[in-house]
DNA sequence: CGATTTTGACCGGCGC
DNA sequence: GCGCCGGTCAAAATCG
């Protein structure tokens, strides 16, 4: 168990979303409470683009009593096989089996070994309070699943980044014991900046990172 | 009409 | 070896 997923890149962040947040949160989105230096300090794989995730309008800085930052710990180590490079930041890794072609990549050849893609994606994992299960972090997602999970009563969603060459996947999920608490596990990196997702102008500050 | 969501089935990994 | 469980696929349904 030990000194195999030591290096399991993923880490959690306890946000406070005020009730009122809308799926539109990016419309008025802002860093976090810190600067992305932060996260590269604790490990934090940032993604092309500059910082992480945007995510809270009322982002509380790690200081606050009310913020829990954990490192997930992983029932699966994510054995990174071969996908090799070992470092999460070499994205040619990721370029080369999957041709962009997620949603039609595996479907042929159902009955064979599916994938040996168990390539260990950095993770990142939020816990926000937020009424809205799915967080407009500026990127457009498409679901593809979802599941109900042992230890929670409510369901797990799972999503794709849509951008073509993009297979950033997450996960959202409620907390069992508090339904208002989403725990938001974003896996992998985009190949894009989100304006380039939603072209949409407001966005563009996102590239400034 | 195209894009997205829903939902059940399928598959692989892991624990027992 | 078997069963459980999480993750993904894909067809159908729904939405804009």
């Amino acid at each position: 168990m030990e000194g195999n997923q030591g290096d399991g890149s993923s880490r959690c962040y306890l946000l406070d979303v005020p009730p009122v947040s809308r799926p539109s949160m990016a419309a008025h989105q802002m860093e976090f409470g810190y600067p992305k230096e932060s996260f590269q300090g604790l490990g934090f794989v940032v993604p092309p683009h500059g910082g992480p995730f945007l995510l809270s309008t009322d982002a509380v800085p790690f200081t606050n009593p009310t913020t829990t930052c954990w490192e997930k710990s992983l029932s699966k180590p994510w054995s990174n096989e071969e996908v090799g490079a070992s470092d999460p930041n070499d994205q040619t890794s990721s370029s080369k089996d999957g041709d962009n072609s997620w949603w039609r990549g595996s479907s042929l050849e159902k009955g064979k070994v599916k994938v040996k893609r168990k390539m260990r994606e950095p993770r990142f994992c939020f816990q926000t309070r937020s009424d809205v299960d799915v967080l407009d972090d500026g990127y457009k997602w498409r679901k593809y699943g979802q599941k109900v999970v042992k230890n929670s009563l409510h369901p797990r969603s799972y999503y794709r980044c849509t951008h073509n060459n993009c297979r950033v996947k997450k996960r959202v999920e409620r907390l069992s014991e508090d339904c208002r608490m989403v725990i938001t596990t974003y896996e992998g990196r985009h190949t894009h900046s989100p304006c380039d997702d939603e072209n949409s102008s407001e966005h563009e500050c996102f590239s400034s990172f």
